[in-house]
DNA sequence: CTTTAAACCTGCTGGC
DNA sequence: TGCCAGCAGGTTTAAA
């Protein structure tokens, strides 16, 4: 249930969990993928990164799991041997000597040769990750004035993972509200200082949910709010419709866009 | 080409 | 308590 924050910081815990190990043994629900489990037991995992909300766990005989969570996919780490029951069901279970990591409820999981993911028809189309540290504020400015972008909406345009992966529903009503525009403006038509201020705050909102636990959460939808450290993340304007803007104190509006809701704030964007 | 709508995957919540 | 509708932070597909 995660935007590329949640899906990076669920990949650092797999990562520490797990890479360098031997894989004890492998265990998948999906038929099509039961093949695997007798050539990946005892294979090295060598990397667990995301790339948007995609994760990709190498293994060094060549073979690469892919994965993507969408709403409702969730990784576990548990003790070797133990199988917490979560009513969930279970996809995928990687054990090593130590620990093992455990996929339920995704669905769209799937073994590729590392040397072919390349032509993984969602990962080839996939932009930038937003979440890259090497991605600068003139990159995404760049980005932004690309021909294939620069024409559309940047309502469309911010959940559209071509143009930046790993940005996601929540991000996309946060940051532009940071960068103090309307869903309905494109790249083409803002003033240069508009397109400094949201290429900015593309990656400083992003980030700092990254940095500081995002909305990872504990069973509820509003745990945001539960974040105890004083620069935590929290939502300014999504699921907060009525709520006072914490800029002008406007009552924040909420509105279908495209199928998805987005909240702003009608005096502060613009 | 862009935008919109519906479908799909699965889990959770709220209402009756 | 139990069931069902509706919704969700995602993506694909088809239609407009």
């Amino acid at each position: 249930m995660p935007e590329g924050p949640e899906i990076r910081r669920a990949a650092d815990r797999l990562a520490e969990a797990v890479v360098g190990e031997r894989l004890v043994s492998a265990w998948f629900a999906f038929p099509g993928l039961q093949r695997f489990e007798k050539r990946l037991a005892g294979c090295v995992v060598e990397s667990i990164a995301p790339h948007g909300k995609a994760l990709l766990t190498r293994f060094d005989n060549g073979w690469t799991l892919y994965s993507h969570n969408q709403l409702y996919g969730v990784w576990r780490i548990t003790d070797a041997g133990q199988r917490s029951d979560t009513g969930r069901s279970l996809r995928v279970a990687l054990e090593t000597e130590r620990k093992a990591i455990l996929l339920y409820s995704a669905s769209d999981v799937a073994m590729w040769r590392t040397d072919e993911l390349h032509a993984h028809p969602f990962l080839s189309r996939l932009g930038p990750d937003v979440l890259d540290s090497t991605l600068d504020e003139a990159a995404v400015a760049a980005r932004l004035l690309d021909p294939r972008f620069a024409g559309r909406s940047l309502g469309g345009l911010l959940l559209d993972q071509r143009f930046l992966a790993g940005m996601g529903n929540y991000l996309r009503s946060e940051v532009l509200f940071a960068a103090r525009l309307l869903p309905q403006r494109r790249p083409r038509d803002l003033q240069a200082s508009e397109l400094a201020a949201l290429a900015r705050e593309l990656l400083s909102v992003p980030r700092h949910s990254y940095a500081t636990r995002g909305i990872e959460h504990a069973g509820g939808m509003r745990a945001d709010y539960l974040t105890d450290t004083p620069d935590a993340f929290r939502f300014l304007v999504f699921d907060r419709e009525g709520e006072p803007c914490p800029a002008c104190g406007t009552r924040i509006q909420r509105q279908q866009n495209g199928s998805r809701r987005l909240y702003l704030c009608p005096s502060c964007q613009r």
